[in-house]
DNA sequence: ACAAAAGTGTTCTCGCTACACCCATGC
DNA sequence: GCATGGGTGTAGCGAGAACACTTTTGT
C-alpha cells in the first residue's frame, strides 16, 4: 500500500516589482542545501500552528518586506523530485510590495537578495524558474479581468508606464490612443494635476488608483 | 522559532457532471473518523513517491472511475483546524468523467458513494463545502473562456443543454438566439445529424465537440 | 534646431443586444 | 388539439481597431 512517508509542506514566494521600465522579481542567494550558492524565491517551510497564508506572510517579511499590497495563493508543485534532499510539496504565493516601502534587505538565512528581471533570470535552485514562470503567466491573465496593474504601478505613474505593463506581460504592443482612450473610459484612475519631469522629453501627466484594491472589470481581450 | 511538526499533505477531488438538466459533484459517505457518517468529497494522503497529480488520478479511481475527460489542480487549503484530528492541508483537484463511462463504484474505504446536485449540497464533512464552492467558481470562470462546457457535456448534446449548463453556473439566463448565433460562430462544434426524441415536444438536433479537449477561446463578457 | 517622448480624434467594422413567432412531437 | 420545448432573423448600437500629426521639453 502507499508509505506514510509525508512530505515536506512549504511556501514559495514570488515577490515582483514593476518600477516604470522593468517587471523584477525578488531572488535571494542559498546558504545551505544542494543549491547553495544558487538563487532561489525566499521560501519556509510550513509551521505547525500556521495556514499557509501566515506562512506566505513570514516568508514575505523573512525576504525583507514589512506587509504587501496584494498576495494570491498561485499554484502548489509537488513533483517528486523537485527537492533532490527530501520529498517537498511547495504552494507558490505571489505577492507585491507597495510604493515607497524600503529595500528589502532579507534575514541571515540567505547571503543576500535582489531584484532580476523576469523575463530573463535563469539558473534558480529547485524549480523555481518553473514557479516564476507560472506566477507571470498569472500576473498577465489577471491584467485583462482586473486592477492588477494599479497595484504594480508606484502609487503615481504615467499611461505610458502602465502601457509598458501591459505590453510587457502580454508579449504584445498596443497602439497609444486605444490604450489611453480604453483606460480613460474605465474610471478607475485619476489625474493627480503632477506631471513627471527630468526626462529629456515632454513631461507626463502622473495618474493615481481611484482605488487601492484589485477589483473585476473587463479590459483587453 | 517554528516547530517542524509537519502537517498532513492530501489530495481533495471533486468530481463533476453534467446530465443536461444539473450539474452533480460525486460524494462519498466517510466510514471512519471524527466525521463518520457524514457526506464528503473523495481524498487520500499523498503517498511518498507519488505527485500531487498522481495522487488525484488515484483517488479519481478509489472513488470509482477510470480516466477522466478532464483533470485540473484547483487550490490548496490549510486553515489550521480544517481536521480536527490531525493537522492537514488539502490540494483540491477537480475532475470530470468521461461521457458513458460506467457507474462509479467506490472502493472499500468508503460506506458508499452518490452524485449530488452542486447548487444544493450541504453539511459536508472539513471544509468540503468551501472546497465544492470554488470548484464551482472555477468550472463558472472557465465557460467563459475555454471550451470547457464540451468536456462537462456528454458526446452528443442538444444547445438547450448546454445553454442549461451555462445558465446553471453563471446564475443569468441568456437569449435563446443570441446564445446559439454565439456558440454556432465559435467553429467549436459540429452536428451530428441525429437527433433526440422521446421528449415530450419537437426533437432537438444533437452536436458534438469538433475537438475534445480544453482549448482557450473568448465566449462570453 | 533637433531628438525624444507625450498627447490627441475620427472613421469603419464587427459583434452584442433586444426582440416574437412558427414548428414538430407526445399525450 | 393542446401543451411542451425546438428552432429561426433583423435592426440598432457601442466597443474595438486602424491610423498620423502636433506639442513640450532637454540638450
Amino acid at each position: 500500500m502507499k508509505k506514510p512517508n509525508n512530505p515536506i509542506a512549504a511556501v514559495d514566494m514570488g515577490i515582483f516589482r514593476f518600477d516604470g521600465e522593468r517587471l523584477s522579481v525578488f531572488l535571494v542567494e542559498l546558504l545551505h542545501g544542494s543549491f547553495r550558492g544558487r538563487l532561489a524565491l525566499p521560501g519556509a517551510r510550513l509551521a505547525a500552528e500556521e495556514s499557509m497564508e501566515d506562512a506566505a506572510l513570514r516568508v514575505y517579511r523573512e525576504a525583507g518586506g514589512d506587509t504587501p499590497c496584494f498576495i494570491e495563493q498561485v499554484y502548489t508543485f509537488s513533483a517528486v523530485d523537485r527537492d533532490p534532499r527530501s520529498r517537498a510539496i511547495a504552494t507558490a504565493y505571489m505577492a507585491f510590495p507597495p510604493d515607497g516601502c524600503p529595500p528589502f534587505q532579507p534575514c541571515s538565512k540567505y547571503a543576500r537578495g535582489a531584484w532580476y528581471d523576469v523575463f530573463t533570470v535563469r539558473d534558480l535552485a529547485y524549480d523555481h524558474e518553473q514557479i516564476s514562470r507560472v506566477c507571470r503567466q498569472r500576473i498577465a491573465a489577471k491584467l485583462n479581468y482586473t486592477t492588477i496593474a494599479l497595484l504594480l504601478l508606484p502609487e503615481e505613474f504615467t499611461l505610458t508606464e502602465m502601457q509598458t505593463l501591459y505590453e510587457l506581460c502580454s508579449g504584445e504592443q498596443f497602439d497609444k490612443r486605444n490604450f489611453r482612450k480604453k483606460i480613460k473610459s474605465m474610471n478607475i484612475i485619476v489625474e493627480t494635476g503632477r506631471q513627471r519631469s527630468g526626462r529629456k522629453a515632454r513631461p507626463a501627466m502622473l495618474y493615481r488608483a481611484k482605488r487601492r484594491s484589485m477589483e473585476l472589470v473587463s479590459l483587453f481581450r
